[in-house]
DNA sequence: ATTTATCCAGTAATAATTACTATATTCATT
DNA sequence: AATGAATATAGTAATTATTACTGGATAAAT
């Protein structure tokens, strides 16, 4: 998280919300990456990871620590959960019902503040547990 | 996850499950180092991070992927929730229900099996919000 | 059009973690 | 207790993901 100066456009950033909106796998930052040079042949890395921290700081876009490897991003900002496999890596939406009151108690619990949760399922996909 | 071969007791990791049974903030694998170097003043960081990944491959430690920077890890194995403080880092144990029902219904909606869920807090401690 | 802030590409640097190697330890078997 | 095969370690090098730096390009307000 950081402060918030003026944002000013750029096809650069303009490119990587786009792809992403067009995505709903939650590609990694090196995927952004190569999959727009594709399209714009000298975009550099820097910018990627830059706008991808700059637009997820500024809740614009979602940045998914769910693995300990790379993060993830989710142009989706509306509250949702996450399956990952552990087999091949991939991501996908999960469409549960909300826990709306579980912040405040553990808020209550161990007097603290909370922002937010997550909320991660891990196992195997379709593709990976049926082979 | 890996394979397991037969394990071979040693020193180290007998002192890095001890450590690691005598602290309740779920300390990083630097933090295991540093502290254990004290008591054994050439263990290695290599071997710490290789007996930490070992034990959590094998069940009998937590490995806490919490944030987008390092893991941290636990000894309590038991099914618990955590708070992390987006100011200071610390990691917090959570008393709350454990959520049976969901990863159930988790993996009828999307047709895969899990394992597993976690479930983070994010937020700031009383120490970080109270200055 | 000028100005000023933000932005970019390209590269270098950092941080966390893993891989490698030669020696040391463990432990089952003699 | 000695032997031997497997696993472990310390120390170092390498890798991966990410961030920082720099000099020039762009955007947008005046």
């Amino acid at each position: 998280m950081s402060t918030q100066p003026t944002l000013k456009r750029s096809k650069q950033r303009d490119a990587i919300i786009h792809f992403l909106q067009g995505r709903k796998d939650h590609p990694t930052a090196d995927v952004v990456y190569h999959e727009l040079r594709t399209i714009m042949p000298n975009i550099s890395l820097g910018t990627v990871y830059r706008n991808l921290s700059l637009l997820s700081d500024r809740g614009e876009i979602l940045r998914l620590s769910c693995d300990n490897k790379c993060d993830h991003f989710d142009a989706d900002t509306t509250p949702h959960y996450h399956f990952i496999c552990k087999c091949c890596g991939c991501v996908k939406d999960l469409d549960l019902p909300y826990l709306a009151d579980i912040n405040e108690q553990a808020a209550t619990e161990l007097d603290v503040q909370i922002e937010q949760h997550t909320l991660f399922f891990e196992g195997q996909c379709k593709d990976c547990y049926s082979v």
